[in-house]
DNA sequence: CGCCGAGTTGACCATGTTCAAGGTGGGTGG
DNA sequence: CCACCCACCTTGAACATGGTCAACTCGGCG
């Protein structure tokens, strides 16, 4: 399902709904580079622009009174960012490691009679995009267990970062608990637990080979 | 935010973008009713049609293989549901209470090149509309105590059933525990918890008057 | 070498789940 | 009209899980 959303070529479903890939969208600038742990924007600010990650990854994120930080979403390649409904961003968005991204900027107010068709579908594609990911993350915050979530999200990980059966993670155990709402302890413990129930396996924190998939899945249900 | 994405009325926002309200679009026949509990379609079934609840409640779920079911969104009146990026439904739906809903349907394939702009702008809203929804729960999701979530829940129910300071709970406690992650007995403690102190009061598990309401977003910070 | 951030591990404690039992209220049938 | 039922809600006690606090390891880097 995803990977419909994000084909390169038009598809077609029973609601008749076109969903496309870059077209009729010029970006506003070069490529920016941005390094690890840079700020790209931050909530509250004017939203001027949208951006789409062409390489790295980036997390964008809330932080909460209580000084807690709740990870809304990782963006990894492809996928679009910083497109808001409102006139800020009501996200603050960092590079997870160094990374590039392309911004957009859509047509004016007064130009808005001219935006096309294609620029629609374009439009309706990564809203559509965006809200797979959200049903597939609230899937992982529902479940009832740390080694539930940890599951999912290292199979919704092997889907984007499979090198030969070993999972870059890009991000830290910090980055991770905050967007399974968890501690980094309890992730680190988790990722313990399913060693010795030999699923995974790892010799340096963020390179994780999946040795049972099977059973990976099996425990995210 | 949520009260722009579902204006009546056009609006503009920073990037340029209308975000209208039903135009466009016919139903497929009149408005249809079902009793409580009774289901509306059902995971896996072809998504012909998409609906709008104009009276009532509909709960969109999930059942996973253990046997839980993960409540993925209440829609109350006005929202529209069933909108799927598939030939087929992606989650299963039910009356919360006795409720209407009209069908529609978009345009077919071959009619694709007739879509009008309007059109586009409508179905972007809607998942606009989703997508802030999506957020919302994720938020509760997130939180790390059962307290949290369910004052943020009363505020969030409290934004659209409020009958003079009083809360009207469409849905059974069974139902906020699928939708919160938490179980039966938690949730009911959690109510009692919050009564205690003296943030609600209620006399019927379903009539709820919030009586602190600083109190209660304090809580869901 | 020493520092520092990231990750891990342990012990203790708070919170939520589980299992079990009891209330409560609305609806039905005698 | 009352008695009964059943679904829904509440409450209690024991237990499991994850959070908290603290110490320790590891690897990179000046």
């Amino acid at each position: 399902m995803h990977s419909l959303v994000a084909s390169a070529s038009p598809v077609t479903n029973m609601h008749g709904l076109y969903l496309v890939a870059d077209r009729g969208l010029s970006a506003t600038g070069p490529v920016q580079h941005f390094a690890q742990n840079e700020s790209i924007f931050s909530e509250g600010e004017a939203a001027e622009v949208f951006l789409k990650v062409t390489s790295g990854m980036v997390r964008s994120y809330r932080l909460l009174d209580n000084g807690r930080r709740q990870l809304d979403a990782f963006h990894a390649k492809g996928d679009v960012f910083g497109l808001e409904f409102g006139t800020e961003y009501n996200l603050s968005a960092e590079a997870v490691c160094d990374c590039t991204v392309v911004a957009y900027r859509l047509p004016k107010l007064e130009a808005q009679a001219t935006i096309h068709d294609f620029l629609w579908q374009q439009l309706l594609s990564y809203m559509a995009s965006a809200l797979v990911q959200a049903k597939e993350h609230k899937k992982l915050l529902a479940s009832r267990s740390a080694i539930e979530k940890i599951a999912g999200f290292l199979i919704e990980q092997s889907r984007l970062h499979q090198n030969g059966g070993v999972v870059q993670l890009l991000m830290s155990r910090t980055d991770i608990a905050d967007y399974l709402g968890l501690t980094v302890e309890t992730v680190s413990r988790t990722f313990a637990a399913l060693k010795l129930l030999q699923l995974i396996e790892f010799s340096t924190a963020r390179d994780i080979e999946i040795i049972n998939a099977d059973g990976l899945h099996q425990l995210c249900r």
